[in-house]
DNA sequence: TGCTGATTGTCAGCATACTGATAATCAGCA
DNA sequence: TGCTGATTATCAGTATGCTGACAATCAGCA
């Protein structure tokens, strides 16, 4: 039977998605951020909210660009989460006196008040995520995965920046 | 002077998101998508449209609920994954003949040929996720991933399966 | 001073991802 | 047979995340 007359039947690659370090990393961030969310339940703030506000506790009067990048997050994405958190009343956005095109992030009273109590339970989704690890393993994961992220670190549209 | 008395000046308490083992397990998700989506540009499709494509091919015919176990998704998610993927005509929706609820599904000609086309880009998306680590780190690093996704499997609403 | 190019923030559009609700259907039992 | 509870798929609503485009503004220079 000649190679051109041979009906050539597709077939289907067969691969096992659980080999495949993305799939992996996507299921580790489905399960990371369901062990925040119950955590954090009782204050009803999710994974990138709490960030933004950490981050705006840490430099207060930081602008949303300076934000963005410290908390690896598009501009465009962040937009929207400081919107979600102004209308809940966290945080303030003012207008730089030096320079107009520029919008300086703080916290309200109460957005301080809700971070203080969510860093413990945010503390604690932390430990459960690396829980089913041995100790000496925990430090290697978290070594293995920053090296992953420092090399890689250009490649995402929110290249993470060290404050 | 007085506990009452003194002003409780809220002390915004410092963290440092990069030792947060969360908001890692975040940037390298940003980071493996856009390794992802660069390899498969001209293919045109995301991981999440990958894996539901490879695990269609690894079982044809299979049900929309047991296809969402099996690609870590949820019903809700994964029917509008299916309805871009059937909207390129990449995959085919039929009623089962059993049971009028169910609704099996199998990748058009189209849909295979794009999926082996996706298989080496793929391949070499993965590959560059890993590539900063040396070799033993990989296997270790994968290792460690599969432990804590393992253990905590069920704390998110699309628990994998294995076929 | 007035123009040009860069910067900041926002928007529209698309694609995951979740919760909670609902319609259609099925399976089992009185 | 007819009813009840379970199952399948879908929908509305909310929240990341990205791209590409845009208006407003600024900085530097002719």
């Amino acid at each position: 039977m000649a190679l051109t007359s041979r009906r050539k039947k597709a077939t289907a690659p067969q691969v096992d998605l659980e080999a495949l370090p993305g799939y992996c990393i996507r299921r580790l961030q489905q399960i990371a951020v369901a062990i925040f969310l119950q955590e954090a339940e009782t204050v009803g703030i999710t994974p990138v909210q709490y960030a933004v506000l950490q981050q705006i506790a840490n430099s207060p009067g930081i602008d949303q660009r300076t934000l963005a990048r410290t908390a690896a997050l598009d501009t465009s994405t962040l937009a929207g989460v400081v919107d979600r958190l102004e209308a809940r009343g966290l945080v303030m956005r003012n207008a730089s006196p030096d320079d107009r095109r520029v919008r300086l992030l703080t916290l309200t009273d109460a957005g301080l008040a809700l971070l203080e109590s969510a860093v413990p339970r945010m503390l604690r989704a932390q430990e459960r995520i690396l829980e089913p690890l041995r100790k000496r393993e925990r430090a290697e994961f978290m070594r293995l995965v920053r090296v992953l992220i420092t090399a890689n670190n250009e490649l995402s549209r929110a290249p993470s920046e060290a404050v």
